[in-house]
DNA sequence: AGCCAGGACGGAT
DNA sequence: ATCCGTCCTGGC
């Protein structure tokens, strides 16, 4: 296994975003399973997340709310690194944060367009200023989803741990021991085999096929980007073990298209309940009553409905029970 | 003991 | 186009 690498404090970035913005929930989604990429530090409300520059440059952040700092809207990071970083590097870990956190973007054009719906303004008044945020790569969020499919979050949370302490490379910086994400060479230098030993079970096959295909396709990314929403869910599917699932979790999170909702068996019944009273109305149902309450923004709506849930039943954080 | 859990594939219809 | 058996694993 690899050392931990050492990273030493750079400099500081103050990112102003678009208000209203909230630092907390924008930065910590309550709904989603913990990992060593990044730790919220309740007590100092100070998000710890690690990213990866090219050149085997490995970065930590300790991000705080920019009002403590500087009385604006948006977010102070810290940055540290194991190298010297150039002006280029800086300028790249600060466009990753304002895209992974979409510091630019106007929430209250979703405010505007879900006016008409009484049952969200609570989790909007509750979450005031929250964006979508994804701060990992096409090609981590897609490891991810191919976690979560099939299963349940506890055995997804386990995967991710196997594979980052196989995988991952070890950071410590600012008192914290974090993971950087593995890479698709990191994958495909090892087996089919080796994965499967890890626990992810039949998705062996896949992750090792995402990470072939992110080796030969370097810009993927970028390419993407260019791409009409629908033409990139297309090209994410020819990715053998990328289906309607993940291709969504992809375009909602990493594209930010604001639309993107996938009703499987628990959101289905989370929102057959908020719609219907009762947990059992079929998939179609809630999905037509949803793209008639929200339209466009129906993956914008859904998350605020399940941040607000979970920080309203701190009990759905399975993974906080333990400790108590 | 069988079935399902925050899916995707491949083949048959 | 839609339907179905299959795939790792673990928990109930």
């Amino acid at each position: 296994m690899k050392r931990t690498k050492k990273l030493q404090k750079i400099c500081e970035l103050g990112l102003e975003a678009v208000p209203p913005f909230n630092f907390k929930y924008t930065v910590y989604k309550p709904s989603h399973f913990p990992t060593k990429l990044e730790y919220f530090d309740e007590a100092n409300e100070a998000l710890y997340r690690t990213f990866r520059l090219s050149q085997g440059k490995l970065v930590g952040l300790k991000m705080i709310d920019l009002k403590r700092a500087k009385g604006k809207q948006g977010i102070m990071a810290e940055v540290f690194s194991n190298r010297a970083l150039t002006k280029g590097d800086v300028k790249q870990v600060e466009s990753h944060v304002i895209h992974a956190y979409g510091l630019n973007e106007k929430v209250e054009e979703f405010y505007n367009a879900v006016a008409n719906d009484p049952q969200i303004q609570k989790s909007i008044h509750n979450l005031y200023g929250m964006r979508v945020s994804c701060f990992e790569s096409l090609f981590e969020i897609l490891n991810i989803s191919s976690m979560l499919q099939n299963t349940t979050v506890k055995r997804s949370e386990q995967m991710m741990q196997n594979m980052l302490s196989s995988f991952g490379r070890r950071v410590d910086y600012d008192g914290r021991q974090l993971y950087v994400f593995y890479t698709p060479q990191d994958i495909v230098q090892s087996s089919e085999q080796k994965l499967r030993d890890l626990k992810v079970g039949y998705r062996a096959r896949f992750l090792m096929e995402i990470a072939k295909h992110f080796d030969s396709n370097q810009n993927l990314d970028a390419q993407l980007k260019q791409m009409s929403f629908e033409d990139a869910k297309e090209r994410l599917m020819e990715i053998r073990g990328v289906g309607p699932y993940s291709a969504r979790i992809a375009l909602f999170q990493y594209l930010r298209r604001p639309n993107e909702i996938n009703f499987d068996s628990w959101k289905r019944k989370i929102f057959s309940k908020v719609f219907f009273g009762n947990e059992n109305e079929e998939v179609e149902k809630v999905e037509s009553e949803a793209k008639k309450r929200w339209g466009n923004w129906g993956g914008y709506a859904g998350l605020y409905t399940i941040e607000d849930l979970f920080v309203k039943h701190p009990e759905l954080q399975y993974w906080r029970k333990k400790d108590e």
